[in-house]
DNA sequence: CTTCAAATGTGATGTAGGTCACGTTAAAGC
DNA sequence: GCTTTAACGTGACCTACATCACATTTGAAG
């Protein structure tokens, strides 16, 4: 499928546009190729877009001063990333952006998105929609990350998205329940 | 200051509304008031409204199957409160919201949130801008949650909001800092 | 096919924070 | 002002997970 319309098909289940006003928003689009392991926003950067993945798995994460890494999320086709509190504030990166495997997106610069915002309501509304969706998935997540042990975190995650048992490395999955990989490792471990 | 007062200044630092389209939309909110302790949603509502604070302070949290409490967010005047997953989504609330002190809230519905949203272009316009705050701000604290020891996310949580000090108890401060009121009261104590 | 790096498994040991128990202080309600 | 309840402090002990070290497996690149 065209990562036109893998673009269409996602916008529209939210909000209706036009042919006209989707070829609009979508020439604001840049389509780009990034290879496994490359690095798309990085600490201190600035940010000026963010990214519709349409192949490809991305993750977001942030480094800390031990270099140790936590994943705020992974991204699949069809979803959206980016250091948000930086492109919002225009602050420079403290969240980094890299490509877990080969992948396709579309960039939207921030000015670009609030200019359509403007001009097209049914767009503002379909970002608004998107980032609802966002708050409350990450409002689930700091109530599990509080409430549940790492095991019942990682089946919970599994099932919400069993395509990412095949193609993320146990030590990212890991990184993004907010333990160490050797606590993952043991989890199934046979008991001694 | 008046209700209307103090939401017309929270809107208009985010959004331009003309005098005769901010009664318009401030004609959907409904006055209410709560006494200290009072529920306001309850684990098993159905769940209308959102919440603006106007005075007193609230809580959103979450009681698991232990009893125990995790609280999702303290709301303070200009906050914006509900089991927004609930809400959105249209399910029963997982999410309790009552009241830390008196309180008065203007309550918006999400049919009339909706309606607005659909009807005037700046409302939207300012409902994205405050999920996007939210959802950074939720983010920032998973990533703290993970990175952070109790001691530091404790002074974070201070230095950003000093007035929960005086107005909030300390177990309600370790139950959003997601550690027991014990391990709070434990982190200046004098060395044995 | 081979080589080298990344991913994974596992033992030994350390530690932050949890849990339970009990006592004290402070403040809310009558 | 008295009484009752909530908030807070602290000791003893427990547990989930972290850390370090090293071995093994897997997979990617030449």
């Amino acid at each position: 499928m065209e990562a036109k319309e893998i673009l269409k098909n996602h916008v529209s289940k939210i909000t209706q546009l036009t042919d006209e006003q989707f070829d609009y928003f979508f020439s604001h689009f840049k389509k780009q190729s990034f290879k496994k392991g490359q690095a798309i926003i990085s600490d201190g950067d600035r940010v000026d877009c963010e990214y519709f993945v349409i192949s490809g798995c991305l993750k977001s994460f942030f480094i800390n001063d031990d270099l140790k890494m936590y994943i705020l999320q992974f991204a699949m086709p069809t979803w959206w990333a980016s250091d948000f509190n930086a492109l919002y504030n225009h602050t420079k990166a403290t969240i980094n952006l890299d490509c877990i495997t080969d992948a396709e997106v579309l960039c939207l610069s921030n000015d670009d998105r609030e200019k359509l915002c403007n001009e097209l309501h049914p767009v503002e509304h379909f970002f608004r929609w998107r980032t609802n969706r966002g708050y409350v998935a990450t409002q689930k997540r700091l109530l599990s990350l509080m409430n549940n042990n790492v095991k019942y975190r990682y089946e919970e995650l599994l099932k919400m998205y069993p395509e990412l048992y095949n193609i993320v490395p146990k030590n990212l999955i890991a990184a993004y329940l907010g333990v160490s990989r050797e606590t993952l490792s043991r989890l199934y471990a046979p008991e001694k």
